[in-house]
Formats: structure tokens, C-alpha cells, sequence
DNA sequence: GGGCATAGTGATAATGATTACCATTATTAG
DNA sequence: CTAATAATGGTAATCATTATCACTATGCCC
């Protein structure tokens, strides 16, 4: 639950750190951060402007993708683009790396990690030469919610 | 090799047959099916477009667009969305399913398949309730040849 | 072979998500 | 407090894709 939103003011030692690289404070990437961490996971750039200006009503859709991308660049949230193209967040970096099941009823996302698949991919791409670096998985279908209907 | 650009003249029985319903034989959409055909696999749009005026000079973008969305509901081809969001087209239906391996560094396109990791997957939904329709793999990382160099 | 209904086409405008630009505002080291 | 400059908001620009519309090509009918 640390917030980096304050630059380190001496030189950077990884590349982590220099995509990290924020100047100042910022009240409006804090609250980003917090729309992020407030439950409601997955949400896409135009929803989370919409959160935030419940927060800071006058908050552009411009500070909000410059935000995310930051974030992102810290480690402090992950962008994931599902079929139709347009760019979901969720807090937190790759390490809390997870696959998706997309209902494609009703939308929602569940999120799952199988550590069997994730070894098997490993192997999958040592087959053919390959230097995983990341990966992504998702599962198209229909929820249980929606099967019940 | 079967190649449908043909109406279906009666009623169609299946939806996969009526997403199929063309009503005249057309000279693009045999040209983009065999550039799809032709070898070099996973081009996007525009690069289908570039071939295709090679045969075609006069061959439009929208022309391209339309045909390309026609293959993939005939299920002669498949669409598929890599991280860049920008769509890339092959020969085939998604009963010819593969993942892909995407080397970051090249960008070079590997075709895989892992009937173990395609099980666990299945189960993976199983465990949740979610009834899979499709899905999608793509593993990032430095292909064999670029991790030579 | 010619006519006709209409599917297919090309040019281009429209769209929607994202990024770039720029004048203004806010932050912070000194 | 002030200067240097990072951050911001509004909006124009971009880029892939889709919609529109006037025109062309196809193929069933005679």
C-alpha cells in the first residue's frame, strides 16, 4: 500500500526506478492511484475519469491517460487490453500477475492464476527457443451468473 | 483449400453459414483470400492491403476491411488482437487455434499449440463455473534468432 | 445477349480511443 | 519568496476501423 508519487531525487539505479521518474507531488495522481485501489478493479480510462471527478470534479481525461501510464511505469497498476481493443487498469504490477475469464455476457472479469499453466508455458516457449518475458491469457466465455439465467 | 465466396442460394441452417452470406462471386475477396494464403502469415490491414494492390491495383482499404471481417465470419480466416491493438489476420478458422509466441525484439509471429496447457485451461474455467466460448494466449518475449545476436 | 435488382466497391467522412501540443497552473529546491 | 520546470486541461491531431453513399459489377430472369 506505499504510493510512489514523489520522484527520487538522485540518479536512477534501475529502469524501474527511471520509469518512475515523477518530479513532484501530484493530488491528482494520488487520487488515481486511490480510484485504482477502491474496489471496482478493471475499470477503463473513461471510467476511471469518471470516479475521480467524484473526487476532483474539475480532473481532465488527459491527466487521467498521462496517470495511468505513469502508474503503470512504477509498477503501481497493469494495463491489460482485452478483445475489443480498449485498455482496462487494475492496481498493482506485473507481479501480481493473474489470467483472465472474460464473460462475454455480461462483461465481467474473473481473474485466476493456475501455476500448473503458467510452468507449462514456460516449457511451452523453451520449446521453440523462446525468452518468456510476459504473457497473457484470456478466457472467453460464459460466467456462471450468466449460465443460471 | 476450399474457397466460399459464393452465396449459399437457400436458407441458411447454421449460423456459421449465415454469417457466410455472400451473394456474388467477387474478384477482391478471392485476391485477399490468397494473399492470406500466400505464406507470409499474421499481416495486419494495411499490409493485406499493400499485397493485395500488387494484384489488384485499384483494390480499396475499406474493400479490404470488409473482406477480411467476411473470411473471418466464413471462418476462412481468423482475427486475432496482439498488445499493440492493432488486428492482425491468418488463413483458417478457429478450428485451426494456436497460440503465439511474439518476440518483442523482431516482432516475428510463432505458431504453437500445447494440448496440455489447452486442457488445463479448460479446466482452469471449470474450477470458476465459466463455460469457455474461446481463448486467448501470447507469450512476449525475445525469439531464439534475436537472443543469438 | 440485355435488363434489372441489388451486392460489392472506392473514396472519404465519421468514429472512438489515445496521444501530442501548448498556454496556464502548481510544486518545490534554494 | 522566487525561479525553474513538472503537471495540468482543453483540444487538436493521430491512427485503426467503420459508416455512408454514389457508382459499378454480378448473375438470375427473360
Amino acid at each position: 500500500m506505499v504510493i510512489i508519487i514523489t520522484m527520487p531525487r538522485k540518479p536512477f539505479k534501475t529502469l524501474e526506478a527511471r520509469a518512475c521518474q515523477a518530479a513532484r507531488h501530484s493530488k491528482r495522481r494520488e487520487v488515481i492511484f486511490e480510484v485504482l485501489n477502491s474496489g471496482h478493479s478493471h475499470l477503463n480510462a473513461e471510467e476511471v475519469h469518471h470516479e475521480a471527478r467524484k473526487r476532483l470534479p474539475g480532473i481532465g481525461i488527459a491527466t487521467v491517460y498521462r496517470a495511468l501510464k505513469f502508474l503503470c511505469g512504477c509498477g503501481q497498476a497493469s494495463e491489460f487490453i482485452p478483445a475489443d481493443g480498449v485498455a482496462r487498469y487494475e492496481p498493482g504490477g506485473s507481479r501480481a500477475h493473474h489470467d483472465h475469464l472474460i464473460c462475454t455476457s455480461c462483461g465481467r472479469f474473473i481473474e485466476a492464476v493456475d501455476p500448473a499453466i503458467e510452468r507449462l508455458q514456460e516449457k511451452l516457449a523453451a520449446r521453440h527457443g523462446f525468452k518468456p518475458t510476459r504473457h497473457k491469457l484470456e478466457i472467453y466465455g460464459i460466467c456462471a451468473g450468466c449460465a443460471g439465467k
